[in-house]
DNA sequence: TTGCTTGTTGGACGATCGTATAACAACTGT
DNA sequence: ACAGTTGTTATACGATCGTCCAACAAGCAA
């Protein structure tokens, strides 16, 4: 007869990290529609139940998912910018190549965007969630355009502008993605910058 | 006893049209999670099984009624245009106006957009629509990009832009109506555009 | 080794899902 | 007035949903 334990107890933390990157594969691979605590549990390879043990809901673990999807995104674009050395004109440069690269414009992360928004109206919790990765998202573009020479009056507007574009290109690159290229998204975005620039530049 | 008939036949055009609006109603009502046959009949005022005999699916009475939403967004630029004069820059103002004032920036039309988005990656019909429509939307604006002068070798790059930039400020409105206003979101496209059309004017 | 704590299991539970279908009744043509 | 067509109803069906909970066992303390 066998020795090997039935199940093994896992740190916490560890267990918490599983079931989240559980559940961002398995939205990845079904959508939103099939994704349901018996198939998350089945790809952590857990039991239903332990589900249960440590997230209030289902819901609450695709708020948690997509927090970690935002921490990702978050962590791939202070990255790029680590690289992209003091040139302002090139770290917002840069902002926008990793925007439109793995790991962020991957088309399997749609599933988790779309299962997260249709939580943010009926649940008060994940939209003020949603409303602080945005502002932080914003805030950090704002310090990135006013290097560049944005006036301040001009930063809040175009921060918002520059965020909207790369939200709505990445979202139609995921939606239909032969409709133009990543590579070409960028193009656009880029020459979307120069054109804000020269326009909103403080005078001096 | 009533004399009162226990239901009245429909004209199969008009049936099929009270049960997309009644799809419309329980999505921008209860989210798509909320959205079934049985509270799409309630809300329809007929029986659950009436559901089945006009469409093949739930799915396709979603994919409908996005498509009857995009035909009244498409119906409400339309009108706009035609009020708008033949001043170009005017008619490329009042679109974007226009896409930010009711009915087309309304925060109930959310859940529609999700609820078919989420069918686009499992549905190859649904991915097709969806690339349809998005490259009706795209041909419109690069017709009034056109005529703003835009130079034609720039005029494909142009509309994408402008299009990501209205989605992903209309979308951000209807996630977070806090973050800026509709009149903001108005004012930054327009700046946007100015931007745009100095930058990519042909030579004359 | 023994006992305790608790992470984990596995199934029960009621609700709700989408779909299919037989019976019914409203309208049309005769 | 009558029969035929078919839009419509109401229900049944199996599947799956989220949640709950008693029982089990793994690991730690003594």
């Amino acid at each position: 007869m066998s020795n090997a334990p039935a199940f093994t107890r896992a740190e916490p933390d560890a267990r918490r990290q599983s079931l989240i990157e559980a559940c961002a594969r398995v939205l990845a691979r079904a959508g939103a529609a099939g994704t349901s605590v018996r198939a998350i549990a089945l790809e952590a390879g857990v039991s239903p139940g332990l589900v249960g043990h440590y997230f209030a809901g289902i819901d609450a673990l695709v708020a948690a998912t997509y927090g970690q999807v935002e921490a990702k995104v978050s962590a791939a674009l202070d990255s790029a910018l680590a690289q992209a050395g003091t040139a302002p004109r090139a770290r917002l440069d840069a902002y926008v190549t990793a925007s439109f690269a793995p790991p962020i414009a991957s088309r399997e992360l749609l599933a988790t965007w779309i299962a997260f928004w249709s939580l943010v109206r009926s649940r008060p919790d994940i939209a003020r969630q949603h409303d602080e990765q945005y502002a932080r998202f914003r805030a950090r573009l704002e310090a990135l355009l006013a290097a560049c020479g944005i006036a301040p009056a001009r930063l809040r507007h175009t921060a918002i502008a520059v965020t909207a574009l790369v939200d709505g290109l990445w979202l139609e690159l995921s939606l239909s993605p032969g409709a133009f290229s990543a590579a070409e998204a960028c193009a656009i975005a880029r020459a979307q910058l120069d054109a804000l620039i020269s326009t909103n530049r403080s005078a001096y």
